[in-house]
DNA sequence: TTCATTGTTCACAAATTGAGAACTATAAAA
DNA sequence: TTTTATAGTTCTCAATTTGTGAACAATGAA
């Protein structure tokens, strides 16, 4: 008994790629596994997976199985959540990744909110900046800040993320504020790493584009250190809002170039490519495009 | 737990019409088929079914539900079926509905067989000549002798089923050998209630059609019974040879009118149409088919 | 009204499931 | 080559789930 079950811990362990890293994101034993995939086996008369202490790789009938049942599988989602009765308190786990600035910062006041009004659901973040792959890691969703141009994952605009360029009074007392873009070369620059690339772009107020090459002095993959950093006086950083406002607001950073527009990214909940996300998940992705919008908490109130 | 398993009972209840008869057909207690009916109506949030303690009706979720799922529940059987290694033994139980004369002469001998070859199966016969309802009884199959002309049913067939009017020796020597249909207005005629018509037709070797209107001294619904009849001198009986042949061999019963040709029937295994059959009842079809064929048993050598 | 039948609920027994430890096997490292 | 680390299997035990049968409640029919 338990078909279902069944194959769907068959999937689990195709696209986690092991029975071991399978039973870790169902949170169950690997034992419990291991007897899943053999009562499988053994109903059906055919080994799906050859499996050696070292890798598992599908066989032939476990592949065409696999794409078979995947479909199945996603057809019950979808009539499960078509029928369900969308009044009744959602249940379930909810398994996410955040990156750690905007997730500590933001999203978890949000889910917070969202916890109160779903009080069974189980939400499992890991927040962090590394990339994660959905579908291997078993994710229902992941946030991503970023100018999405892939991808075989289905995204859904949370917020705009704007950017800044600020430092500290002092800072700018001491070495002076620049007035364009260029002018930075003399200045002390601090730089986030994970962004991809080490040019600033800049749009002047006619339209026309300066870039400049970051030489900094404080390269660090965390933007919140960045910002107190800056706050501590050493130098210009280039910060999305959601990170320093508060401290802009409370006059420890100063936004200078402030005519000039920096690129605009935006924040996307990803979740993988199956044709029905699941109620719970949608409800969380609704309810954040809801809260954050065009216009987050942190871009309000403020001029820049 | 047991997603698919709590649809398959519901499939069962809304079919049968109840939960007591899906019980019944399922070899359930009730209680269990309560239960689980109310586990998926608590997992949903929804009612699908309004019962009361006399009638069962699907709710409009229900409804849709039912239509929803009874596709994804054939599409898991497809699968499985795909996926099984036909090598290995077939094992669960088959369910079919087989007229009397027909099921007890012939077909227990082929499933006899057939059983031997598979010993890991269950066979469940409901021997009777009333017309079954596959879906409602929950059968996976059933034998028709007719000439089928509907339906929502799968129809293969299984064998043609020849006719032969014959009498015994005795009755012919006291009441003479009729040489024309319609010779048999002055016999006494044998009929087979069931058949539908009380009209017997012929085709002489010109291809012209005759019809008599039978009124019969013996009527009865079971053809083994009018065979007997016959054998005892009784009269004239409108015979399927696979009923007569072993008299009609020992020359219990002389076959007459023989130049004429009567109409044939064919018998058929008749299916639910869901889109694919399970991989027992596909084979045990296979078998009869082999076994009988064009030329069964019964009609061999043998010259009407 | 009474009766017959259907579905629900309950307590208990049986079966299934998961956890965790011990064990086996093998690829990678030394 | 030997050693080591890791993946999967198997085992036992406890927890959970499932099925059973009886008692119970509800309702349409006589």
């Amino acid at each position: 008994m338990g078909q279902l079950e069944d194959m769907k811990v068959f999937i689990r362990v195709v696209e986690a790629g092991g029975i071991n890293r399978a039973a870790d994101q169902l949170s169950l034993a690997k034992s419990a596994v291991s007897r899943r995939l053999v009562n499988l086996e053994t109903r059906l008369g055919v080994r799906l997976l050859n499996r050696t202490t070292r890798t598992s790789s599908l066989t032939e009938e476990g592949q065409s199985y696999y794409e078979r049942v995947i479909k199945v599988v996603d057809d019950i989602a979808e009539i499960n959540t078509l029928t369900a009765d969308s009044n009744t308190s959602l249940e379930g786990t909810i398994n996410l990744a955040a990156p750690l600035s905007f997730g500590l910062c933001h999203l978890s006041n949000a889910i917070d909110a969202f916890m109160k009004q779903h009080p069974e659901l189980t939400i499992n973040i890991d927040f962090s900046d590394r990339k994660v792959d959905l579908v291997e890691e078993g994710l229902d969703l992941a946030f991503r800040i970023a100018n999405l141009k892939d991808s075989s994952l289905i995204a859904r605009k949370i917020s705009d993320i704007k950017h800044i360029l600020c430092a500290s009074p002092d800072y700018l007392k001491e070495h002076g504020t620049p007035k364009t873009p260029s002018d930075l070369k003399n200045h002390r620059l601090l730089h986030y790493n994970l962004s991809g690339t080490s040019i600033w772009k800049f749009i002047d107020n006619k339209g026309k584009q300066h870039s400049i090459n970051v030489s900094a002095k404080i390269i660090a993959n965390n933007g919140d250190y960045l910002k107190d950093m800056a706050v501590a006086g050493h130098g210009i950083v280039f910060s999305p809002t959601f990170i320093s406002w508060k401290a802009i607001a409370a006059g420890d950073l100063v936004p200078i170039l402030s005519d000039y527009k920096l690129p605009q990214l935006k924040a996307y909940a990803v979740y993988p490519q199956t044709r029905y996300l699941s109620q719970r998940t949608r409800v969380l992705i609704d309810f954040l495009v809801e809260r954050f919008g065009d216009n987050p908490c942190w871009d309000q109130n403020i001029i820049y």
